[in-house]
DNA sequence: GCCGTTTTCGGCCCGACTGTTTTCAGTCG
């Protein structure tokens, strides 16, 4: 079967290849356009192309929708594979290397013969990028630190390591004398889950004092950069921070323009100028350059015609028509969480006890827990052999006498075997309160015998979660190959319900396959997978995503009271 | 590359900052 996320790939590449050859934007726009339309595409792509979906789509047209035709008879692109033919590999590592883009890289190539990143940096090392047209000292210089930057981090961060650092600087600029607000902006505040940089906006009367502030911050390292409305630091952890700061009016409208996405505000400035607007960083501009006052983004999309359309939604996957429609969803909210289901104890490799960890789960306002410890296989983390389960039930039947307002459940993180089989006979299973299911092992089957080993899983009664559903440890370890299309599926036809792990460090299902989920019928749990009292708190990650992927409480299983979530979680032994 | 009841050609989002320039290209978001 034609893998349409291989093509999306294909396209993308395509984006950068032309783009390093210096072709003209708009082309380059319209590969990127078509390789996110193939990577939200619904349904398989032979059936996209013979419906005559494609022929409908927006962004595909004569040339692009022959590749796609091409690619499903061949399996292969033809003018993809003269690009990369015709353009040295080398380049795609150098773009990766902040201040250095497509011109500048081809210079290097060409007229310093560079043919890797070791060799570019031994060629600023002996001051050989001065020579060149257009270059100098301070490009020499930045581009080593920016080779020493994606050496150390590959250029990227967890939200998790992100968002207190953005929040703390938010809040020490919003206390300095002469600043209105500020506020945190950019990939942060819409969430994703790993970020490149942190973005605040500042509303000062005099911005040019404000951005002057930055560089005194506690934790600013480096100052990169600095003008009249912007400053650039470099942080003690390796962060870069940008600070914007605008005029208290041009507050609203500069916190959109720098929370993104690129892909959102191209949307949105073709639908302002189509009604004879234009959109900058500033605010909403008549034709005749008169600039109309933006009290809040409220009031910005509503110029436009469009219901408000919450940050973590703005992703250019169709937000814009939906809020024009009046069909954006209302997104879940942590308020709406009433309890979890998946942490761990020190019965297996968590820190606190049942107790202590229905304690913190109380003090969060929430009215059940529940405990699932790890299965005997898993002796890594200590997992629970029989006489263990028996002893852990007993104590948490007693906790819940002791506490008839607040719900412990007994479970387990039963793992799934290489054959799909369970760590434990249907008998015990059956004793818990419920089951989630999950893969700790034999990651590196092959996609088809993954699918088919988590499809079993599902297939037994008395699993209620599939847990964790990739295994990825984000900038750490892929998750393995499964097709997620069939698990979901599968998830709908046994009614299993898919856990959203909100571990920062996991953040699976991904937020683009919840849309996926929700839309096939399947019900998501946003667990925190917490292994001491504090990482309840992870729930928020979680929540974050469920947002991002386009939920609502509805979709979410422990939204609703221990009884009722209870239910779903065991419909199948019905 | 795509798109079009104003257009089949000429548009396609918009601006800041840097560094190397004597008026602007490249990069970034």
């Amino acid at each position: 079967m034609a893998d349409k996320q291989e093509l999306a790939r294909i396209f993308a590449e395509v984006a950068v290849l032309l783009e390093l050859k210096g072709e003209n934007p708009f082309k380059i726009r319209a590969y990127e356009t078509a390789a996110r339309i193939l990577e939200e595409l619904d349904g398989d792509l032979e059936d996209f192309v013979a419906s005559g979906r494609m022929d409908a789509t927006k962004g595909i047209g004569q040339a692009l929708g022959l590749k796609i035709r091409e690619f499903l008879a061949d399996g292969r692109v033809k003018y993809f594979e003269e690009l990369k033919a015709a353009v040295p590999a080398v380049l795609f590592e150098l773009v990766k290397i902040p201040g250095l883009g497509p011109k500048k890289a081809l210079q290097l190539y060409e007229k310093l013969g560079v043919n890797s990143i070791g060799e570019l940096e031994y060629a600023c090392r002996e001051n050989r990028l001065v020579a060149l047209p257009g270059f100098g000292a301070k490009t020499q210089e930045r581009i080593l630190q920016g080779i020493d930057y994606v050496k150390r981090f590959q250029g990227q961060f967890l939200l998790v390591d992100a968002w207190p650092l953005a929040e703390k600087a938010a809040a020490w600029l919003e206390g300095q004398p002469g600043v209105d607000r500020a506020a945190v902006a950019g990939s942060i505040r819409r969430r994703k889950e790993t970020v490149k940089d942190i973005d605040v906006v500042v509303a000062a009367a005099d911005p040019a004092a404000a951005t002057e502030l930055v560089a005194a911050m506690p934790g600013v390292e480096a100052v990169l950069g600095r003008g009249p409305t912007k400053t650039s630091v470099r942080l003690a952890n390796g962060m870069n921070m940008d600070v914007r700061a605008v005029m208290p009016e041009e507050f609203a409208a500069a916190l959109h323009h720098f929370t993104g996405s690129k892909e959102h505000h191209v949307g949105l400035r073709g639908l302002a100028k189509d009604k004879g607007l234009k959109i900058n960083e500033y605010g909403i501009e008549t034709a005749v350059g008169e600039r109309l006052p933006v009290p809040d983004e409220a009031a910005f999309y509503r110029m436009l015609g469009l219901a408000y359309i919450e940050p973590e939604l703005r992703e250019g996957l169709g937000e814009i028509e939906a809020a024009a429609g009046g069909t954006l969803p209302e997104l879940v909210t942590a308020r709406d969480i009433q309890g979890v289901f998946h942490v761990h104890t020190t019965f297996s490799d968590g820190s606190a006890t049942p107790a202590e960890m229905a304690a913190a789960a109380r003090e969060r306002g929430w009215g059940y827990l529940g405990v699932s410890d790890h299965s005997r296989t898993a002796v890594y983390a200590r997992g629970l052999r029989l006489e263990t389960v028996a002893e852990q039930r007993r104590e948490i039947e007693r906790l819940n006498a002791a506490n008839p307002d607040f719900r412990l459940m007994a479970a387990i993180e039963c793992d799934i075997l290489p054959d799909g089989s369970l760590d434990y006979p249907d008998e015990v299973l059956a004793e818990f309160d419920f089951v989630i299911a999950s893969v700790h092992s034999a990651f590196r089957q092959s996609e088809a015998d993954m699918t088919r080993r988590i499809i079993r899983a599902m297939e037994n009664r008395y699993v209620g979660v599939l847990g964790h559903p990739t295994g990825r440890i984000l900038l750490a370890r892929d998750g393995y190959g499964v097709d997620l299309g069939a698990v979901i599926a599968a998830a709908a036809t046994t009614g299993t319900v898919i856990e959203i792990n909100a571990s920062p460090y996991r953040l699976d299902l991904d937020w683009r396959w919840c849309r996926k989920a929700k839309e096939t019928g399947v019900l998501l749990a946003v667990n925190p997978d917490a292994h001491a009292p504090a990482e309840l708190d992870y729930v928020r990650y979680g929540v974050a995503v469920a947002r991002k992927g386009w939920l609502s409480a509805a979709d979410i299983v422990n939204t609703r009271p221990a009884a009722e979530a209870m239910a779903l979680l065991r419909r199948k032994r019905a």
